[in-house]
RNA sequence: GCGUUGAUGGUCUAGCGGCUAUGACUUGGGCCUUCCAAGCCCAAAACCCGGGUUCGAAUCCCGGUCGGCGCACCA
């Protein structure tokens, strides 16, 4: 069993990940969160929430899921979202058609389904494996396609990205922030992609979801108010240059950016705020880095784009997050599909004087002498020189005729204007994550089995010895030391409190009523924080930390019968395994200091040892 | 999508033409038990789906579904 079959042996076994509509057989792609994944994920998500919308001031969204075609027509998904594929009629053997033409001429990624089967057949393209014919190209759209409405109704396609919602709200959000950029909106929810052949698990899903923030900013200026936040944090960055050597390296935000390897503050901040939300919910900062995306793999209209990535046991470097300077791709791609203007009017920060020439016809003569022509040549003076208006006969054509018009119709004059502001087509920086790749590689990142005898000795715990087969005599230990190589291990995942799925568990060391009902009273109190606990009598007090370590769960308390004599618990710390006694009376805020405040565990109580 | 390989209780697994389908862990009930899983008793729980071959199929064959791997794909 390799890590990520543990990993999904205890996800399955324990409610975090399960196969959807396993009852009839699956699907793939597609998986449910158990309960504890789904609490889990929740928390995740809740911490983006607080990073972005709350510190960031980016305000959440929500928009259908469904969208109408024009969407998808403005953002390319409808023309580019898929594949022109051509298989081998001989071995049955998939290609990308495009792929197949573009040794022959330029542009072959252009080309519909259609133009590249008459390119094959005409330059005679046989199968690169085998020789075979090939089959007609068609397109394979990745977005799953469906109908608005009865009958015919109107074309509708399951959104591949939560962005297009921000883009698409882009006037309305502008109003909202009262047109002052920078400004940023971000959205929570599921996207859908009908992957080829969806594998790896979680990794690649066909509904999966996606929290994303579009940062509408000055073009030109890609400064960030607040750099100096983060200015001095190290990175892991694996950049292009990085990337021909094979080696990634650790840097500040600020010589990144300084030293233009990151394009600008804007893309260097919100890097620096990926690496520290994905380091707060659990992802191994050793096992993450932040790669850059090379000139041919990144959008021609991106500027810059950074991956953050986690190492995984078996898939390798995983992208879990993007982060893109788009520029203004998408909103003039929405302008030209919607025939309408997405700009921010930006104030400069004085206004300029500007001199231009200004010709102002008199329309009150115009009218009653040109009539129905009075507007066209109107129209034709304003584009006159100076010099040609300054004639006392001024000679303007309209509509191939020429016509002659006194000077006394029309005024003219070099003004001074004040300007004080232009409109600008914003840029956006994009930072999208991809939640379920989060979750799995928080899952692997906080998976561990440890050799509980080396912990003992390092942590200085006692070692439990069995004493009943020291009883039995030599025999017994003989066997004892024949089953060495069945090593005790403990299965754990490290947590944080942050994000554990279950942060105490109350558990009474027997199961008898007089040790259930103070336990029980502790819980409830537990819960009026809303901490989430869970209360669990069955089996011995041992077997249950164990239960407790596999889920994740950061502390327990146990009561005992010292609790009834001097009303103190005991406290359980998940990771080292040690214990400290603290009284009953305000117990729920040392668990919450514990879990919130990161409180010391050792200052929560005496130390205890059995 | 192609090729290849697999699918047995919740989990991991034995069985590879003839059984009431093996075992372990887990789970539930009880006993025991005063702090780190595997002490005792009891119980629950499985042959992926559909065809075919055969007197008889978990076992052999075909198709499907799902999983692993390789190729392609990952906008």
């Amino acid at each position: 069993m390799d890590k990520y079959e543990k990993v999904f042996e205890l996800a399955k076994r324990r409610g975090f990940l399960w196969n959807s509509f396993e009852l009839y057989g699956g699907s793939r792609g597609f998986y449910d969160y158990g309960p504890l994944g789904s609490t889990l994920k929740r928390r995740i998500e809740q911490i983006w929430r607080e990073f972005y919308v709350i510190q960031e001031g980016h305000m959440e969204i929500e928009c259908p899921t469904i969208g109408i075609e024009d969407v998808f027509i403005a953002s390319g998904h409808v023309g580019g979202f898929s594949d022109p594929l051509c298989e081998c009629k001989n071995c049955g053997e998939a290609f990308r058609a495009d792929h197949l033409v573009e040794n022959i001429m330029a542009a072959a990624g252009t080309l519909s389904a259609e133009q590249l089967t008459q390119v094959i057949k005409e330059k005679g393209i046989t199968c690169p494996e085998c020789g075979g014919e090939l089959n007609d190209a068609y397109e394979f759209n990745l977005m799953f396609k469906t109908t608005i409405g009865p009958g015919t109704g109107r074309k509708g396609y399951l959104r591949p990205e939560t962005a297009q919602g921000m883009f698409v709200d882009f006037q309305r959000l502008s109003r909202f922030y009262r047109d002052k950029l920078p400004f940023g909106a971000v959205q929570i929810g599921k996207s859908y992609r009908n992957e080829i052949a969806p594998r790896q698990g979680v990794i690649r899903l066909r509904e999966f979801t996606q929290a994303e923030c579009e940062i509408f900013t000055d073009p030109r200026n890609k400064k960030h108010p607040d750099f100096e936040r983060f200015a001095d944090s190290e990175l892991t960055l694996y950049s292009q240059e990085a990337q021909q050597k094979g080696e990634a390296f650790r840097t500040t935000v600020r010589e990144a950016v300084e030293k233009g390897i990151i394009a600008h503050e804007m893309l260097g901040y919100n890097i620096a705020l990926t690496n520290e939300f994905l380091t707060k919910v659990g992802i191994d900062p050793a096992r993450l880095r932040f790669r850059q995306h090379l000139k041919d793999e990144m959008a021609h209209y991106a500027i810059d784009c950074w991956d953050a990535e986690i190492a995984t046991d078996r898939f390798g470097w995983v992208e879990i997050v993007g982060i893109a300077d788009r520029t203004d791709y998408d909103l003039k791609a929405h302008s030209r599909v919607s025939k309408t203007d997405l700009y921010v009017y930006v104030e400069y920060d004085e206004p300029k004087m500007l001199t231009r020439f200004v010709v102002k016809p008199n329309m009150g003569k115009l009218g009653p002498l040109f009539k129905g022509k009075a507007k066209a040549v109107a129209d034709a003076l304003k584009q006159l020189s100076e010099e040609e208006l300054s004639k006392s006969q001024i000679k303007v054509t309209v509509d191939g005729e020429e016509l002659t018009v006194s000077s006394d119709v029309v005024d003219f004059a070099e003004e001074t204007v004040k300007v004080s502001g232009e409109n600008v087509i914003p840029h956006v920086i994009e930072p999208s994550y991809g939640i379920d790749r989060i979750f799995y590689g928080i899952m692997e990142h906080a998976f561990d089995e440890e050799k509980l005898a080396q912990k003992a000795a390092e942590s200085g715990l006692k070692v439990e010895e069995n004493e009943e087969k020291a009883d039995k005599g030599p025999e017994a230990a003989k066997d004892e030391n024949e089953g060495e190589g069945e090593e005790e291990t403990r299965l754990v995942m490290h947590f944080s409190s942050a994000i554990a799925p279950v942060q105490v568990a109350v558990l009474p060391l027997l199961t008898r009523k007089e040790l259930a009902d103070p336990a029980k009273e502790i819980l409830l109190r537990l819960r009026e924080k809303r901490l989430l606990v869970s209360y669990d009598d069955s089996g011995t007090i041992g077997r249950r930390y164990r239960r407790n370590d596999e889920i994740g769960t950061p502390y327990s308390v146990t009561v005992d019968y010292d609790t009834l004599q001097d009303g103190t618990v005991t406290i359980r710390d998940r990771d080292s395994m040690r214990q400290v006694r603290a009284p009953i009376k305000g117990i729920e805020n040392v668990l919450y200091e514990l879990i919130y405040r990161g409180r010391d565990f050792e200052s929560a109580g005496k130390p205890f040892n059995f």
